[in-house]
DNA sequence: GGTCAATAGTTTAATAACTAAACAAACGTG
DNA sequence: CACGTTTGTTTAGTTATTAAACTATTGACC
């Protein structure tokens, strides 16, 4: 098995580390006995990493006598506060940026429309206006900013942290991270939206934890984030998981991505919006550019409206059906369905599913859960994630590389 | 990021022998001070490993001078005799089993036909039979077995070693690796078909050491075996590349596996067939269960058969089409076609590679390279080098686990 | 109240595997 | 023939681990 990197003493003190941190992070307060036993090493070495940690001010303990028997132990816990965190979604009609501190505990939260067919250069401009914002939020709090995380739709360069093309937008190579590096003088982490979604999914999710995950966010555009045996799957250019603009239907209808019948015209936003036109429903003037309406559309299903859930339920079968490929494709054991699609995909989720289970393998459903999730700020908690991570993948080196 | 492993001295140890290994294996005899620089380690530990190995006999040395300035140096190699690997593969219409040594020099070779129908029990007797065979000719040439490598098509669970469903021969839950440890004893490794092409491209074909590459195994069945930055995907229950069962066409005709309109059934074997019949193109009776008039069909489309070449033309369209499906997902640098069909799918590439072309995001494109591998043997050699792997993961312990 | 078991953290000595640096050997070059 | 180059070995020093002993505190039980 190639295994490319180099080990040696220091990338064994460092991983240790790491792991440490993640099980602060994943089980709360413990104390040095329980770390110990779960990560197979004994009480002397554990004490010593985590002397370290708290010299970096990374971990705080407190005394704790209750409900134990034998010694007083400490309790160790992350420092909640030994910075804070930016995460920004440029989202296709918005963008949302977010404050938070290391123990990810929400502290400002702010958005600003983008009008359809905005330049990149404009949407950017608003975005770091609102980072400059969040900057000082954060600074008022006394606390140090450790890094930006950014959520982008489209094809993302994590490595170079550019948008190389936004098949839904239509921009291309915009150089973001080296840009905000300069301008704000911390860490850049540019990710794809779906991926982000992802990590949020696998760190903080109701399935955190699992090593196979795939976290479809569906909205104006779409595409996959994919968890492969606890690892996001980026593939040779970092691309992977654009799933949206695969085909799917024949004599589909135009795509802008320049293809016919893609899977994102027939399940996303868009393909609600012309099924319900075609049925007759009214909608605002314009709404072909925006997504404002899905929330009044959205009211109305829940009201018991036939014609709107039977769009919505033909539009979850072929969602189902597509999601049978990729399961097929990946075998994992969770699949959610998020994005601004989550809401409604979570009325018409008996459709859903009835056309997944039909078209899978039954041996590739019987360990799978398929999950819809209607929570909104998917995305941009994946984003602090990928912060932290960054910052923990070197917790003893300073900021994270 | 979570890194369940627990991280040591002896760890440490282990994964630079196991580099070391790797490093020959890749690059056939190399100094000790060279494998130092490509490891980023020093002469001196480089010198501490390569000891340990030798006493293992899994290295041997060669004094050196020509083509060099300085002191004579000495090179160092895999020990080709230290044992012998066996393959088998067991393919839905015949099981072909391979001697070999550490080296991967071909020793022996054999195999017999499947009649269409058999139970599961009477080709796994007839596999052993065979097996027998290879272990004395192993043994005859004094090479002790060191593990044998089965690949199996259909959906194999890796750890348990059992085939626990086979959607085109219809056989459910055969155990074999408990059956076969204990009536050879000696480890066996069970895998999926496509996944040991995908082994066998990795490990040692044109592209060998490319990280992220997907082979698609198509033959009678189809299966992709997946890369993801130089580790085989699995999925939760290891049956990920499950993609020949897979919705693709609407009103497709009934595939062996329940569904309609299956991938394999567009452009599996049996699609060829079909299409040849329709086009009055005569073929031998009972061909349906078999391949052997593939060969044929062949002989006559380099001959120039117009119409044998225009449906050749057509499948390998909907090869093309489905191949950008699988790339968006997974944004691979190479893609192998191998299999059975791999020899007649080299005679239409030009309709596979612009089928592909036109359907994927072109950014997908620009650094991917597709390949179509005529090379009949793939599955076995990737056998032989799972089990290579096996041995090679714990160099100084022993038999691998 | 005394003894004991359980739990938690620290200290100590031993050990494994690394690095840095010096050393030794052999060869080609000018 | 001196010198630089390359390769492998030896030596001393460093680091992070383990094993085992030690300290400390509490609840349970007699």
């Amino acid at each position: 098995m190639p295994s490319k990197t180099r080990y040696d003493r220091s990338d064994i003190r460092r991983l240790n580390a790491v792991n440490v941190i993640d099980q602060l992070r994943r089980n709360g307060a413990m104390s040095r006995a329980t770390i110990a036993s779960r990560l197979g090493l004994t009480r002397a070495t554990v004490s010593n990493i985590v002397s370290d940690l708290m010299d970096a001010s990374l971990v705080s303990e407190t005394e704790y006598t209750e409900g134990k028997v034998g010694r007083p132990g400490l309790l160790l816990n992350l420092n909640p506060d030994c910075g804070c965190m930016i995460a920004v979604e440029i989202d296709l009609d918005r963008v949302t940026v977010v404050v938070a501190n290391v123990g990810q505990d929400l502290l400002w939260k702010d958005s600003v429309l983008v009008i359809s067919g905005a330049t990149a250069e404009d949407t950017l401009k608003s975005a770091a206006l609102l980072v400059d914002r969040a900057m000082s939020e954060g600074g008022d709090r006394g606390l140090k900013c450790l890094g930006i995380g950014v959520a982008w739709a489209g094809l993302v360069n994590h490595e170079s942290g550019e948008l190389v093309y936004g098949p839904t937008s239509g921009w291309s190579h915009i150089p973001l991270k080296s840009d905000w590096e300069a301008r704000f003088g911390v860490s850049v982490f540019v990710e794809n939206q779906a991926n982000a979604g992802a990590i949020a999914a696998q760190h903080l999710g109701v399935r955190r934890g699992v090593g196979n995950l795939i976290y479809l966010s569906v909205g104006l555009g779409m595409a996959a984030g994919i968890f492969v045996d606890g690892v996001l799957l980026r593939g040779s250019q970092g691309f992977a998981g654009q799933v949206g603009h695969t085909w799917y239907a024949d004599n589909g209808v135009n795509c802008s991505c320049g293809h016919q019948g893609c899977w994102v015209t027939e399940v996303g936003v868009l393909a609600v919006h012309r099924r319900l036109l075609a049925r007759g429903v009214e909608l605002p003037l314009g709404s072909e550019s925006n997504v404002e309406w899905l929330d009044d559309v959205c009211d109305r299903a829940k009201a018991g409206d036939r014609i709107i859930l039977s769009v919505l339920e033909e539009v979850g079968a072929q969602l189902g059906r597509g999601l049978s490929r990729l399961v097929q494709s990946f075998n994992p054991s969770v699949v959610i369905v998020g994005g601004r699609m989550g809401g409604v995909m979570r009325l018409c989720e008996d459709s859903v599913l009835s056309s997944f289970r039909a078209s899978a393998l039954p041996y590739m459903q019987e360990e799978m859960e398929l999950l819809i999730s209607e929570n909104d700020a998917d995305h941009q908690m994946g984003c602090l994630a990928t912060v932290f991570d960054a910052i923990m993948q070197n917790p003893l080196m300073g900021d994270g590389k």
